[in-house]
DNA sequence: GACAGGTGAGAGAGCGCTCTCTCCCGAGAG
DNA sequence: CTCTCGGGAGAGAGCGCTCTCTCACCTGTC
């Protein structure tokens, strides 16, 4: 038994599948009580309309995909912005009656596969969130003809919309609230230089110490509680006068606070620590951890809308969002 | 300028629309050289298959729904679980060339949309991450006429194949890992009753309690960091001697750390501490996390297998996956 | 040499829907 | 009373693909 059609529901209410066609659509060009017999039917029928027939006359599909192109699979799995991005733009997308196709590129193949699935018309636009300069997705995907927007913007240049948040500017007020409160040797663990969240946060502190006249002394991590750990011990070794850290990001900080605390410093009367992100975990380290937020589901919801309104012929002007500093207790 | 369509890739061919089609579907019933015409039309026109039009006679849409069924977005946002699930069953459905279309039920409305799209034949089969006793969902979809897999047991008794993990033996394990390090007080912080996982745990603990001949004390928690701090507060109102507590996952067991720091306890000194899940954060509390690690990304494998297997006409048959004690310095 | 059997390619009928075009009918104007 | 106009409904083409049916041709057998 297979499901119903236009065609029986139009029989039903005795009148032409067009009719009927004309009330699923709710055009307004039909008699109320014509319009009412076809509801009935398809009441009575559960019809429910076959989206592939109906996009293989509109060309559209309503439906969005979701591109993460990551290849670090802990990350995506341990840093929140991702289910937060990832849930937020559903919610946006669910009421602007849209579907997600999430699709996840962490290799050639799958960036192929990609690209494949994007140029074969399966989707009316995609979000990409890629967050890593070499990746060519997003100059692969800005040469497809269907509307794409990004979320942060692109680490190459590249004419996508994006919507992306301060992160120089948080990164300043982080660490000039650091010089605020007195620390004289402030170090910094910076992100993967190959991301822009990575390069702008380094900027923004070696901006405030050049300015404060201070030298700055930096470590990298790659955004991994484990590479904050590991960067935190090398600081140490480096320069163990230091009395502050700026982390780039709350998941390195979490990992820095567990090398500090095994180098038996005191956080924040030693060391004072500034983290980024202000993720739910970041209430809960010891001590709570002084840090940036800035609005990850505000800024989901912005890039749908971006995208949305790119359907519309709107304008793909970016979109910066501001950051705010939370201070806790470990700065 | 529109798409190429087959009709196009036979003209350049110089062979009928049918025997394009033999081509990309990779039949075997065609000549090689007539074979590397298509082929070698297809590539230069840039041809992807129409999926719509494809669907629409096949019946099939090579997609799978993902449904999560979490009225609290935090959870959704902070437990890592979810974003391991969706990245592995991602994963695994990306190899067997299927789409994930992502659908997040949080409310009445949203549930209805659910349905509505599932029996509207949009996707081949469903993957339903739902844990809570009260949602109508499973068995609303167990109705409907499409395969439906769903990840850990659910809540009511409905028809549904699903993977889980082993609750009631991993919770047993741990309570008798404290049993057996001579703790005499244990309690638990459950999760919550209208959750498989909330109720299974508790049931572990109580088994084990009930025949090393102690007295159970148990506050319930909801799963989230700050319901777990809430509970350990007041199981240290309740009992100020207990000397061991079992927390039904992690999450929870990062609140109560924080609160038994509060309250001046030592851990694992004057209070043990075992949670549950092994999440990546449990590396990084003071002290780490003793916990039981159970396979997510297995379990989410299993049930892409399983739902896939269901097409083949496979059987339904339940998996159920172990777990195992990781032992760290929080008992 | 005739015929059976098998193989490879084409013709054509839909899949379920939208949308344009056409037609009908009733109301209002002259 | 006739003509025009416009709103409301139907007819029918086609979106791009798959798949069955048919047919042509080639090989092998007696």
């Amino acid at each position: 038994m297979r499901r119903p059609t236009l065609e029986a529901v139009a029989a039903r209410a005795g009148v032409s599948r067009a009719t009927a066609s004309r009330v699923v659509n709710g055009q307004t060009t039909v008699a109320p009580h014509i319009r009412d017999a076809v509801l009935q039917a398809i009441d009575e029928l559960g019809y429910v309309p076959n989206s592939a027939a109906r996009s293989l006359v509109t060309q559209r599909t309503d439906s969005i995909a979701l591109v993460i192109s990551e290849p670090g699979t802990r990350v995506f799995s341990e840093d929140p912005l991702f289910s937060t991005v990832i849930r937020s733009a559903s919610m946006e997308l669910e009421s602007a009656n849209k579907q997600v196709v999430l699709m996840l590129a962490s290799n050639a193949k799958s960036h192929a596969r990609v690209e494949r699935y994007i140029s074969g018309g399966h989707v009316d636009g995609v979000m990409l969130i890629s967050m890593h300069g070499a990746d060519p997705l997003p100059s692969a995907l800005s040469r497809l003809r269907v509307p794409v927007v990004s979320y942060g913007r692109p680490a190459v240049p590249v004419d996508i919309p994006f919507v992306d948040n301060d992160n120089v500017g948080g990164a300043e007020a982080g660490v000039r609230h650091l010089v605020e409160i007195g620390r004289r040797r402030i170090a910094t663990i910076a992100g993967p230089q190959d991301m822009i969240a990575g390069q702008d946060r380094l900027a923004g502190y070696r901006n405030v110490l050049r300015d404060s006249d201070r030298r700055s002394i930096v470590a990298v991590g790659d955004f991994t509680r484990e590479s904050g750990a590991i960067a935190m011990r090398q600081l140490l070794g480096d320069d163990p006068g230091l009395d502050a850290v700026f982390v780039a990001n709350d998941l390195m900080a979490v990992g820095a606070l567990q090398s500090l605390r095994q180098a038996g410093r005191r956080v924040p009367d030693d060391v004072a620590v500034v983290g980024f992100d202000d993720i739910e975990a970041a209430k809960y380290t010891e001590p709570p951890l002084t840090t940036l937020r800035h609005p990850v589901t505000d800024q989901a919801t912005a890039m749908v809308k971006l995208l949305l309104g790119l359907f519309e012929g709107g304008p793909g002007d970016p979109v910066i969002l501001p950051t705010e500093l939370v201070i806790r207790e470990s700065a």
